[in-house]
DNA sequence: GTAACTGCAAACCTTTTGCAGCTTG
DNA sequence: CAAGCTGCAAAAGGTTTGCAGTTAC
């Protein structure tokens, strides 16, 4: 996705245009697995034209999350809130517990079974979250 | 399960006993939902009988988690972590948006799905997690 | 020009740790 | 009695906030 493209989501979403969060969503569009505010903003004050603040990083998620753009995935890492795209077609992910890899899978088993659920127990079912654990087959040698 | 019996527990688990260990564990396990470790020092200093530290509950959760009592969900709740009970059988939970209820749902969706993700995938599979997230009869009043 | 955003520093909250004293076996 | 647990206080992360200066429109 361009910078023309995001400038355009931004409007569309009511978020003010900054390189900061130009940046930020940039980043997590380009990530497959959810990350961490720490690490978004290691990666960006590592390319030291880029000029970046922890706290600006977590306002932005903040936002971003709030617009729906983001969502805060509720897999911590060491104690670390993690965010990544909100890829409206519903998605979950395959953690290898050796590497730390994180890949995610297409398709959700859950349909059907969410269904029973709620005639089960008059719950309005409005969405899950499901993260499978296991050794990646590169681990495995 | 009464004193005696997780007097017994403990000492299957090479746990040493003490008064706090045994009022986490029973307070743990006659919860139906995850809780904070912050929850369970509030629930115990308010019988002003039993004297805790929050350093202390931090430290039995640790311990109960590391030989297997206990599990730490990653369900964390204002940022705090949460911790249940290892029921051994597989549970998975229903959380109300609303009011924050959390309740166990039996039976596991996943049985079926994971062997066609072994094919698919080549990982060795361990563990998942699921949370669904509704809206429970009495919030939708 | 003005409203909103950012950087910085400090505050805040959860969790961990060192140490001296107390408990369990 | 010895090993190990607890309380206390302080430290150590992660996250949030107030404020002054800067940027986008």
């Amino acid at each position: 996705m361009d910078n023309i493209k995001i400038k355009d989501l931004f409007k569309r979403n009511g978020i003010k245009f900054s390189q900061q969060r130009l940046l930020i969503y940039s980043l997590l569009n380009n990530k497959r697995e959810p990350i961490s505010a720490d690490d978004i903003y290691l990666d960006l004050i590592k390319n030291d034209d880029s000029n970046i603040n922890i706290s600006t990083v977590y306002r932005i998620l903040t936002l971003f999350t709030k617009k729906g753009l983001v969502i805060k995935s509720n897999l911590n890492i060491d104690g670390k809130a993690t965010f990544e795209i909100n890829h409206k077609e519903h998605r979950h992910h395959l953690i290898c517990v050796k590497c730390g890899k994180i890949i995610p899978i297409s398709g959700c088993p859950l349909k059907e079974y969410e269904k029973a659920l709620v005639k089960r127990t008059n719950y309005i079912i409005l969405e899950h979250n499901l993260e499978i654990r296991g050794i990646c087959p590169e681990c495995q040698r």
